[in-house]
RNA sequence: GGAUGGGUUCCCGAGUGGCCAAAGGGAGCAGACUGUAAAUCUGCCAGCGCAGCUUUCGGUGGUUCGAAUCCACCCCCAUCCA
């Protein structure tokens, strides 16, 4: 018996200009129109927000992770609430994260075998288990519309040998995800590794490729390599990929590192930056990022950015904000959180606009003409 | 009027002869943050022409090679007694 895949990928359109994607994510939860930026709520919240609020501010999916979930409350807790789409009020899509990254993440804390990961519990201590098997059940019970595969995100510089290992390795357990999914009402996106080896990139790609996800993470970039060689991972890896299928370009990121994704053809991106920065008083505009916290807003009584539509901005002054912020009054963390989460939305919905129009590379060329890149979260060497 | 305890760098507070420009905390200032162990972390925080020098520990004077630390007097503060 044959059912139509519960995620599906339309490309509506391909700039002429830069070859970027416009596209659809057909979901369970609705559709996505992408590239899209996917805010991120590890523990089941976008830290500091509430569902409607998400909402309100356009989100149109939203991450959540598995090993935190895991953790804490527990998968089979959020299976008895009715999945995370019941226990969180958030009706629109979801895309789970594998746990994958904790691996990178928590490394310290972890011991992988060709089984899976040995972790222990960066609450209590507690020994924990993950692999492909469990990391696909956990998703299954907590519910996304679209799961990862569970992968091996390998520390940038890495040499080729051990970049190889954990990308073969990244392709068998792929493999194991695949057999372990049962649910036909959630996607699996497989993910591409290889580090920053060319080879390996496109290796990672075709093989991938070959064993057809309804989409594509593109993982191991953004983990503090210079920019510029993550844009080169992009060049190669991408034309490997199939083009009726989304390209996840996971972790990023900064405003023109969205852009730079979107221009190689990405359609999905998450990261934590936007709340974080923000919960830390930090906020981009189109002009930069702003240190909001400084004191030489504190008596600067216009908006965080000026024309923005976000709720921060149509109400509140940036010496209000800074006020709230210095005073550890919570709301300045959830202001600051509003607007970075609007403002990379904003950025996404003009990006459709103009790849619809096929002048992507004009708008590019519109934000890095405004955009201080001083302070960009530059990393490694510049180039 | 008497007794006792105390006055330390923006604030609180440690320090009782040299290792003290003086612990620690707070406030202030700045920086970092890219599939979230983060409302976190880091740095600065007397001044200067900064390997050194100058001015600081209620005030003044003294002891000493050397004092925030010891002595004398004075001024404030707190509590208690009259």
């Amino acid at each position: 018996m044959h059912t139509d895949p519960p995620v599906r990928y339309e490309l509506l359109h391909t700039c002429r200009q830069s070859g970027a994607r416009l596209g659809v994510l057909h979901t369970p939860h609705g559709d996505v129109q992408t590239p899209v930026y996917m805010p991120v709520g590890t523990q089941a919240v976008v830290k500091a927000m509430t569902s409607r609020e998400m909402e309100e501010i356009g989100t149109q999916i939203l991450l959540a992770n598995t090993y935190h979930l895991h953790l804490r409350p527990g998968d089979g807790l959020i299976a008895q609430a009715g999945g995370l789409h019941r226990f969180m009020a958030w009706n629109r899509p979801i895309l789970t994260d594998s746990g994958g990254y904790q691996v990178f993440s928590l490394a310290e804390l972890n011991r992988i075998t060709e089984d899976g990961v040995s972790f222990r519990s960066h609450l209590d201590g507690s020994p924990l288990f993950m692999g492909p098997e469990n990391a696909m059940k956990i998703q299954e019970n907590l519910g996304a519309d679209i799961a990862m595969a569970f992968d091996v995100c390998t520390p940038y510089p890495s040499d080729e040998q051990k970049t190889r290992a954990d990308m073969e390795r990244t392709h068998r357990w792929a493999n194991r995800c695949q057999e372990a999914h049962t649910r036909p009402e959630q996607a699996l996106f497989g993910i591409v590794q290889g580090g920053f080896y060319e080879e390996l990139r496109q290796e990672s790609a075709r093989t991938l490729a070959a064993m057809d996800f309804p989409g594509y993470g593109i993982g191991g970039l953004s983990v503090g390599e210079p920019k510029e060689l993550m844009y080169d991972m992009l060049d190669v890896t991408l034309p490997c990929l199939p083009e009726d299928r989304p390209r996840y370009l996971m972790g990023v990121g900064t405003p023109d590192c969205l852009l730079e994704g979107v221009k190689r053809g990405v359609d999905m991106f998450d990261c934590v930056l936007a709340t974080r920065i923000a919960r830390n008083g930090t906020v981009l505009t189109a002009s930069g990022r702003l240190v909001v916290r400084n004191a030489k807003y504190k008596a600067d009584f216009g908006p965080i950015e000026e024309g923005c539509d976000c709720e921060a901005c149509r109400s509140y002054s940036r010496a209000y904000i800074r006020h709230l912020l210095n005073t550890e009054e919570i709301t300045g963390a959830r202001l600051c959180s509003i607007h970075n989460l609007r403002h990379l939305t904003r950025l996404m919905e003009g990006a459709h606009q103009a790849i619809r129009e096929d002048r992507f590379l004009d708008y590019m060329a519109d934000f890095y003409d405004r955009f201080d890149m001083r302070g960009a979260f530059n990393r490694g060497e510049t180039s």
